[in-house]
DNA sequence: AGCTGTATTCGGTAGCTCCGAACAACCTTT
DNA sequence: AAAGGTTGTTCGGAGCTACCGAATACAGCT
């Protein structure tokens, strides 16, 4: 019923959810959290100290703040990623030949993780940040990475990380993204179209090397830079000639 | 007698051990983590259970691994920090005039963290990595930013973090330190003449704002392109000034 | 001074953590 | 292919602790 669950140390619940809403909320003292949570005041306030103590948070006055030991850890881990690495210098390529702010992301536990970024002379930054985690289904980098797994795997994805509906545009339906993604698979390359955000577009490809899927890239800006030939031909052949160029350094090592 | 410690939830100390143990080991199985911490082989496969179900880690066969997740916690500690941004250009002036790395520094519970660095074109990385947290008394960025904290703060830290000899010429005595502190203080920058690596050495420089020190910027290299005059006037005058330079745009926001 | 929101302390018990020992899975070795 | 070694994993239970609630201590208002 309720006890088919892992055998695992309870207190890691409130301790990460103290944690990650310090994080969420950019800052919080004893009384925000525990309201956040819904657990007791006091409750919040073990925790916090806690955390203080191993030197996750620091506290600053009355409110807490997420401290910089995190950092080693997640560059540790995306220093594993080859692909970040090898991506770098098409990145900025890309930002370079469209002025706009070009993405790679990879996948962890069903969700997108931006790694790295770069910015062309026009960009703007209205959306994702350096280690944040997002849905998959309604970007381009997302989907492009959707596209190259098992369908059951992507249904499992989308019914455990059900994206928070951004626009009207918003895919929710299931099939429907299976469908899109087919199309995807097929042309080489993904869009977004105001799914994230109104007036927001985007154009995402694969990074596929021995049939499996190890990231992907994207070009993001406004809709007034992203329509017509450039949006449906320009960008996207900028983008899998990146990809390509990607893979063939990824398989030369 | 031992019980004047706070009142903290005693299983963090396991399971931030757990999690510290495998990214130290970059990788490591129960048994491994067991041993290393002291614990019961269940124990250990509790906790990685534990963080693998909160997604901090990732499990790889049977070795366990540091995730993506902590990444962005870290990034939003450093994107608060207004110096990250500010020094970018300066660092980057640095790493070209001089041809070696340029990193910028902070200090956070009596370490020194990597926050930033710029690669010259000669850049060799023996040491450091973006986020690594390291002892502040025998590196050049480490003592620019101990010469400008009190006294007492400044024994408290060599107290508590006393760092690792590494080579023979590293400093162990306090006072010596303080004394050497009094002549970073006065000629305005630190030097690191092969105390933490034989052959290697480096030039820092303290970032002060009223008063305060936020943190400090250095270049480091090896001994043989750090010597005469290149080591002793060429490079300081290139740091504190770039540091000066980070003064004034930090002052005028 | 009073009031209203915070943070912080602390006693006590329901419930969890941790160990040890057994089991399972995977290798080398013979 | 069986034996032996090494690892990961499961599980019962004793002892400790995480959690709540109530009390207390601040801090900033009016």
């Amino acid at each position: 019923m309720k006890n088919d669950r892992k055998r695992t140390v309870k207190s890691a619940d409130n301790l990460f959810g103290v944690l990650e809403t310090v994080h969420e909320l950019d800052g919080a003292g004893a009384t925000t959290v525990a309201d956040h949570l819904g657990i007791a005041k006091s409750t919040a306030h073990d925790h916090l100290s806690t955390l203080v103590e191993h030197e996750y948070l620091i506290k600053d006055g009355s409110t807490y703040r997420v401290g910089l030991k995190c950092l080693h850890f997640g560059v540790q881990a995306k220093n594993r990623i080859e692909l970040a690495d090898v991506a770098r210098p098409s990145l900025e390529q890309m930002a370079d030949e469209t002025g706009e702010i070009a993405w790679l992301m990879v996948e962890e536990y069903g969700k997108g993780v931006y790694l790295e970024k770069a910015m062309g002379d026009r960009a703007v930054q209205p959306y994702g940040e350096l280690g944040k985690r997002v849905p998959l289904q309604n970007i381009a980098s997302g989907k492009a990475i959707l596209a190259h797994l098992p369908d059951d795997r992507v249904r499992e994805i989308a019914v455990t990380h059900p994206p928070t509906p951004r626009t009207e545009k918003t895919i929710t339906d299931v099939d429907e993204l299976l469908e899109e993604l087919a199309t995807v698979r097929e042309r080489g390359y993904a869009l977004n179209d105001g799914e994230t955000f109104e007036g927001f577009r985007a154009v995402g490809s694969p990074i596929v090397s021995d049939g499996t899927v190890l990231g992907s890239i994207a070009v993001s800006g406004p809709e007034n830079r992203f329509r017509g030939d450039r949006f449906t031909k320009e960008i996207p052949e900028i983008v899998t000639g990146a990809a390509n160029a990607i893979e063939l350094s990824l398989a030369s090592r």
